[in-house]
DNA sequence: TAATTCGTTGACCTTAGTGTCAACATTTCA
DNA sequence: TGAAATGTTGACACTAAGGTCAACGAATTA
């Protein structure tokens, strides 16, 4: 795994193949699930015979924790604003936006956690025990201290959170639904910006947050065409 | 497959094999999606030999789109009030706890339904194209109408009525995430009625509907308690 | 260029899973 | 009771998939 003994450096053949494979089992992975993706379809994705791929992760489950832990990193590194002295709305507001716009730009990470996470998280309990449960506690705290400041209503930080997660993941995970019922093919930029937009003005007003003025409104709504 | 020919009635052995192992296989296909299950594993659960499951389903495929059909009549019976005249604040109320109980007592059929949306629904598309769509046009209308009528602010209806799947559906869907990241078990009764709560203030009050007093802020937040 | 390490790949093994079938068992009804 | 229909089940065939291996090829460094 790690390159070995002596040191017969560059290493750029391995690190190619290395990105290729990983670019496409997080394809795969996301597609059809960890059963459902075989190290066939990843090594065709990736354009590499089969046995390739063994030599390079010696199993599927290992190629999947890789997966999975590349998934992980990219999560903890990407919302950590956040903090007790900000203003709620500026906060809040801010998260949302990154949030929906992070469903827009890495809908395959979010995919793949979802999965995990319908079929009881079996590689992620040690993750949602710790990182993902301290960082939760975290910003629970700062909204709690937010409401013990009547910066906003006394709205369960918890729930709060999680309502946030969903509705914003929501347009990675369940894209299908989304795009089938409107009738386009993928969501376009305005399309994500209306979304944030829409969030946000629910989700500050809902917690009794006071905020510049609205984005929402206006077009009448979302643009609907006929189905294909 | 229809009770054949000349009839030898009752079919009673018929009838409960039937629910052995559509019962068994929602549970599987529940928890480990459609390739993930084998019929071996809803044989063992049902407490029957494998080839009997044959006997009774041709495929695996013709039972999964049978447990995914039973799945969408009993959402599409479900979610149906909501007309114009109603009162937003008691129709979207309303339509919030229904779906957050939903959530609760049928989280099978949720995990299903979502694990066919992630994975592109090639089952649903029919399904989404037509009865989904209409129905969530049907329900847009009724919205666009309150807000002409300045029932309530102008926040896209599609968004909003994803905003309301999305986050009651989560407590079905999810679970684990929100059972370990709040240390528990299992939600409680009062669990959801603070997650209906919850949801009804920030979603009513976020769409600038007037409502009788909040549920909410009984407790400080959600009872956490220590990891497992 | 020779030695060494790294990388590639066809062929093979094994297992798990789906689906089939024919023989057998049970139930139903005349 | 006996014939017809329904239901049960062990054994088998076939395939897809994961993983192994040894022989070969390519790159690197001395």
């Amino acid at each position: 795994m790690t390159s070995s003994s002596k040191n017969y450096k560059t290493g750029k053949i391995r690190i190619d193949n290395l990105a290729k494979i990983l670019e496409a089992a997080e394809i795969e992975f996301a597609l059809s699930g960890y059963k459902g993706a075989s190290i066939m379809s990843i090594a065709k994705r990736a354009k590499l015979p089969r046995p390739n791929i063994h030599y390079y992760f010696p199993s599927k489950l290992e190629l999947y924790n890789r997966v999975l832990m590349d998934v992980l990193a990219l999560w903890n590194e990407a919302f950590d604003r956040i903090t007790a002295d900000d203003d709620p709305a500026d906060a809040i507001g801010a998260y949302i936006y990154a949030k929906v716009m992070y469903s827009k730009t890495n809908p395959l990470a979010s995919k793949i956690f979802a999965n995990e996470l319908i079929h009881g998280a079996a590689h992620l309990t040690e993750y949602l025990n710790q990182d993902y449960r301290e960082w939760l506690m975290g910003k629970a705290e700062v909204m709690q201290s937010w409401i013990n400041q009547g910066k906003m209503d006394p709205v369960d930080p918890f729930y709060l959170i999680l309502l946030i997660w969903s509705s914003t993941q929501h347009y990675a995970d369940f894209s299908v639904q989304v795009t089938t019922v409107l009738g386009k093919q993928e969501l376009a930029d305005e399309d994500y910006e209306g979304i944030a937009a829409n969030l946000q003005h629910i989700i500050l007003k809902g917690c009794g947050i006071k905020f510049e003025q609205s984005l929402i409104g206006a077009k009448p709504y979302a643009a609907i065409t006929k189905p294909t």
